[in-house]
DNA sequence: ATAAACTTTCATTTATTTTTGAAACTTTAA
DNA sequence: TTAAAGTTTCAAAAATAAATGAAAGTTTAT
């Protein structure tokens, strides 16, 4: 396989993966795009690259640095502006991790804690349900706390943590 | 807030949820419900609630044993199937981190492979794509490898590891 | 101040995903 | 058998999400 194909290929498989992740195809193609570049880029190679319109682009850069793991950069006596992704996989999967969990993990819970706190008294129906959505919110309040515990190491969280779930 | 609004909260919430994680509202919707249900419930009846169409409703529940969270069960006397979800949240857990690791960590984790194994030695650009592609899967591997030693405890893994965390 | 270079916005179009529903299929009881 | 009860399939329709592109908005050099 030659450069230009495995570029291509891996573009193609971070942009799948990031659909079946909540992500929008495009905005994990530039990402991964930016990845992989050892320059900043500007915005009209990534819509070279891409094959993309200029909305489509200004729309996920901004989305991509509203999350944190892309950065706009100035070159001296440029007035375009390029783009850096976040190459520190330890810090990207942290910024990654804090963004979901503000964005849906949080609203998730307290919706949960609201819908688990009606009065249930009368049928088994509803102290199941009572029950039932009680122990999903404690269970996700629990995996939202591991994530922040995650992103307070910081420095190579995944490692460390490989090392002690090891040792059983 | 009254039980049916409670109820009705929960798997909208549930099913935002799903469509957010790759998984689609439907199914996720219909996991809600088996999951707060004391009993097993028929297609009629998750039609009926919610409010869905039977090829839909047929489609979505293989899909959910597919994954292990559904179950079919017989009722003696009746001839339909009725429907249960796997109730333990720890068990739950695994089951959809297995799945999702065998459908989507693995087959990318072959692409990367794949892709940082070319030859890269005349520019500077194909050795950074070598060097950050690999680095990729190196990643990736360790995540998916803590996925799976965390499906190997099974039993409220969850806990265990936040106490293990929580030791720093 | 102004005009060139560049970026953002958003109504409209296009593409993708999900849902429907009717026909085909399967199972069971008699 | 067969017919009733139930389930699955899949082409077409509907709903949803993403992309386009032209106009509006910014910024910067002069």
């Amino acid at each position: 396989m030659e450069f230009k194909e495995a570029k291509n290929k891996f573009v193609q498989t971070w942009g799948a993966l990031g659909s079946q992740w909540g992500i929008n195809k495009t905005m994990a193609q530039i990402h991964a795009l930016l990845m992989i570049s050892n320059e900043a880029i500007s915005m009209e190679d990534i819509m070279e690259e891409l094959q993309i319109s200029r909305g489509n682009a200004s729309m996920n850069i901004r989305a991509l640095m509203d999350w944190g793991i892309v950065y706009k950069e100035y070159k001296v006596g440029e007035r375009r502006e390029f783009f850096t992704a976040e190459k520190d996989l330890d810090e990207l999967a942290v910024k990654i991790s804090r963004e979901r969990s503000k964005r849906e993990i949080k609203p998730a819970l307290k919706v949960l804690k609201e819908v688990s706190s009606i009065e249930a008294n009368k049928t088994d129906e509803e102290r199941h349900f009572v029950e039932q959505t009680s122990k999903l919110y404690d269970f996700v309040l629990k995996a939202d706390n591991v994530l922040d515990k995650i992103t307070e190491y910081k420095d190579n969280w995944l490692a460390k943590l490989v090392v002690k779930i090891m040792k059983k």
